[in-house]
DNA sequence: TAACATAAGTGGTTAATAGTGGGTTAAAAT
DNA sequence: ATTTTAACCCACTATTAACCACTTATGTTA
């Protein structure tokens, strides 16, 4: 699954008093006319945020709209991705608002560190990140297996 | 199947003395004029109350009618989403009467929690949803197949 | 490289909307 | 006839969204 989107870097920023975050600039000019100003944030698979372009949830929408609510195991996946997400716009000045369950999840209280992923961008608490940093080392050799995937 | 309608999201909200729920407005946003305010109200296959939009429901109508009624698991399946489906509107306040049955049904007393699931919204009583969140943790190996399907 | 111009990031105020509670009247149901 | 139920209506409060303003950074041009 190729995307339009080519997210990278890092950036430190910081969540205001209303829960606000600003969108790095770079990253905001790859949001396309058709993305309204609106994209998906969700909780990551790490204790972070994911931000999608509304573009791009809706490839991924598509593929949970296949899953029938028949099978058990389809509502459970599809109920407990579905919660939470939800759907945002940036103000004029380029903010969002970083709902409270995602502020609770992700443990962000002041600063926030943002990584573009390709066709997502990542929000992170800078210490749950460091902690996440340590733990997970890119030498891993559980990493081997990626290689066989992953052309670098 | 795809669908018009792309419910998301988690919002805790009450249910007061008359048994009036409010639909979140940013899901409410979503029914078309064509919708008349009109919704459909069932039992969920879980313990929970399902809300289709009536231009949803029709479609899961036509779907229900291919099901011949010569298999029994079709004609009890068949019945029993039938039997509990009722015909509700909202007010001007965008909220609904949750009929009896299902308040009965999803043990729902004072607070609600209300979860978008793309084509469906569901009703839950928070305590009966988060002991189905003890049950099926979203971590299950089991699920590893599905991320072959769905792509996240 | 100094001065300027523009863009980016942050903070706060105001106006609009959303959620909740209750009352009134009309239509059903008992 | 009495009680329930349903559709409206009004009102209060909290939250959210739109707006304005200031500061810092970036970049450009003389």
């Amino acid at each position: 699954m190729s995307s339009q989107y080519t997210f990278t870097g890092e950036f430190s920023f910081s969540i205001d008093s209303k829960n606000r975050i600003n969108i790095p600039a770079s990253l905001r000019k790859q949001f396309s006319k058709n993305d309204n100003k609106t994209f998906i944030a969700t909780r990551g698979i790490d204790q972070c945020a994911w931000i999608y372009p509304v573009n791009e949830w809706n490839k991924i929408q598509e593929e949970l709209n296949q899953l029938s609510s028949m099978s058990k195991k389809n509502r459970i996946f599809l109920r407990n991705h579905l919660r939470h997400a939800s759907v945002l716009k940036y103000d004029s000045q380029g903010r969002f608002v970083l709902p409270n369950s995602l502020v609770k999840y992700t443990n962000i209280s002041k600063n926030v560190t943002i990584i573009g992923v390709l066709n997502k961008i990542e929000i992170w608490d800078p210490s749950i990140l460091s902690k996440s940093d340590e733990k997970d080392h890119i030498d891993d050799p559980s990493y081997e297996q990626l290689s066989e995937r992953v052309n670098i």
